[in-house]
DNA sequence: TAACTGATTGACGTTCACGTAAAGGGAAGG
DNA sequence: CCTTCCCTTTACGTGAACGTCAATCAGTTA
């Protein structure tokens, strides 16, 4: 009977997240705007609980790896809705694959432009010192 | 003395450079507006030479490998000016160079991310496994 | 009561490289 | 003369994720 006690039921304010993570106040104002967040209310001033703090843990360890805000509310989405866990996992999995492949492919093109510019450079290189000796010749 | 003829005298409409390049002339109109660009006129019409024709393969080729207009502007400056040619190649050389940094970090950053969602799938794919066990023996 | 602190909303600004109309000029051909 | 075609300019729109005011409000402190 207790047991909602397990749990402090502290809530957090804007700042105090924003300290925490090292965000600021307007990204999760954004967060909440696009529909990422919803915190609740007293008054005016935003209350965030420990789930919302654990959402906005998802949304910065998503933009870590590179999911859009888009991607990370969809997976959101899913979060804690019964037994929505299974769905949210499976989906997460899926956009963390699909972005393991977009990322290899996105190294993949970096490889090769650094492949370029390396020929370049030698080129470069190349041209620089035939031009020096042509200074020294005239 | 009909050493200028060497070359055809030809010049291209922005169409044929765009067709030749698979540009737009959108695109080679916003280079003039950055200063990367600026070929004759007939009447309203632009006039590219074989020199303007040259400069944007150059520009095509620094977008490639990552460089802004910004700094492609910046080697297009120092282009055929009498003894320009050396600090041309020598600015492309250090732009080359800066680039070339510039995505080792971020193809190291990258490497670091697919880490991390390699990670995180293999987690994923481990918490399903428990749900799904968890179905069954429901 | 006034000032200060912390929060709120709304709205415009930023970056980059163009895309996309809208409205028109000028020459060639029928 | 009209159409067709190529070209021009001006100017606003796009996308992502916020930054940066400006004006306002609510509660605490001096």
């Amino acid at each position: 009977m207790t047991a909602k006690l397990r749990r402090p039921a502290m809530t957090f304010t804007i700042t105090q997240l924003c300290r925490e993570f090292g965000a600021t106040a307007r990204a999760l104002r954004y967060y909440e705007d696009q529909g990422l967040l919803a915190p609740a209310r007293q008054g005016m001033a935003r209350v965030y609980s420990y789930r919302d703090r654990a959402r906005l843990q998802i949304i910065l360890n998503g933009k870590r790896v590179g999911l859009s805000l888009a991607e990370i509310r969809d997976i959101l989405s899913l979060y804690g809705q019964g037994d929505g866990e299974v769905a949210q996992n499976a989906l997460a999995l899926r956009k963390f694959r699909e972005r393991i492949v977009a990322f290899e492919r996105q190294r993949q093109e970096i490889d090769e432009a650094i492949d370029e510019l390396r020929r370049a450079s030698a080129r470069m290189e190349q041209r620089l010192a035939e031009q020096q000796g042509d200074r020294q010749v005239a």
